[in-house]
DNA sequence: AAACAGGCCTAAA
DNA sequence: TTTAGGCCTGTT
């Protein structure tokens, strides 16, 4: 994928690998928002972009606090998704997934940011996580400016572990508040170390982040994901569990589809949720 | 009105 | 080791 960096600008060229729409809808965040024109805003990283399509072209446009390495970071720009595809197709239904949820990048979210939001994530329904998380960030994030708006970046988890529960009241995110402060104090008190776990192996990291109260298998395994950028990650949650029952053996391991069984874990999320066979 | 939403925890077999 | 029920809240 060939890119160009300006001055607040990224300029990604061939973007078959970069569809901004399936990107931030395959539900791997939460604070990327449209507007009538299709133009995504997004907070990350303690800055902000906008990012929209010219024809075969994706542009970037970041904020001032950011710089250009973080948003090509963020976004993986790296990385070789069309060999992704390829390793990830060892059947007839991932093809299919595959080629339909192709433009899909996992993004490099920050780890406590991916911890808290699917903690919050947790039986809710997404536009209900985004509001939770956008409440959260108004009241607790520092604000700045880009393009004549104000942006709230993602409170930190030393902030929110001073909170007393009563605190995240505005939120009404009801029995995960106590989850998200004992999370955060874990975090803030090194307890939960994200960026030395972000080092070990997937299997210990996922063992590591369930020891922690209010996290199971399925938001630790999205934390490693999402957070970590460990690609072997494989998130189960109501929508997988009718794609493995409906496509694959009882016995089936994610283990089949290889070092990045979660960019096929996100392939076949977004493929089974659009009502595609 | 009752059930459900991208789970987790606990208690009970 | 697997299963049921409760949990906050908002929406249908």
């Amino acid at each position: 994928m060939r890119y160009l960096c300006s001055e607040n600008l990224i300029e990604i060229s061939d973007a078959e690998d970069f569809d901004p729409v399936k990107i931030f809808e395959c539900g791997q965040c939460f604070r990327w928002n449209a507007d009538s024109k299709g133009i995504y805003t997004g907070v990350f990283l303690g800055g902000a972009a906008k990012v929209w399509r010219e024809g075969v072209s994706v542009f970037v446009k970041y904020s001032d606090n950011i710089t250009c390495d973080v948003v090509e970071n963020y976004f993986d720009l790296k990385r070789d998704y069309e060999s992704i595809r390829i390793s990830v197709g060892i059947d007839d239904y991932i093809k299919r997934a595959a080629e339909y949820g192709k433009g899909i990048r996992i993004l490099r979210q920050e780890p406590w940011e991916a911890l808290c939001s699917f903690i919050i994530s947790q039986c809710n329904n997404i536009p209900r996580i985004k509001k939770i998380i956008e409440t959260m960030c108004r009241h607790f994030g520092e604000p700045f400016e880009f393009e004549g708006d104000t942006y709230y970046s993602f409170p930190t988890a030393e902030r929110i572990s001073k909170l007393s529960p009563c605190e995240l009241d505005p939120l009404k995110c009801g029995y995960r508040a106590q989850y998200i402060i004992d999370a955060a104090c874990a975090v803030a008190a090194g307890r939960l170390d994200l960026d030395a776990i972000s080092s070990l192996t997937y299997e210990e990291a996922v063992r590591l982040l369930k020891a922690q109260n209010g996290i199971g298998d399925k938001v630790a395994n999205c934390v490693v994901l999402f957070g970590l950028n460990m690609l072997s990650a494989f998130p189960v949650d109501v929508w997988i569990k009718k794609v493995l029952s409906s496509q694959y053996e009882k016995d089936f391991s994610p283990e089949v589809f290889g070092d990045y069984a979660g960019v096929a874990q996100q392939y076949m999320f977004f493929y089974a949720r659009s009502g595609e066979k």
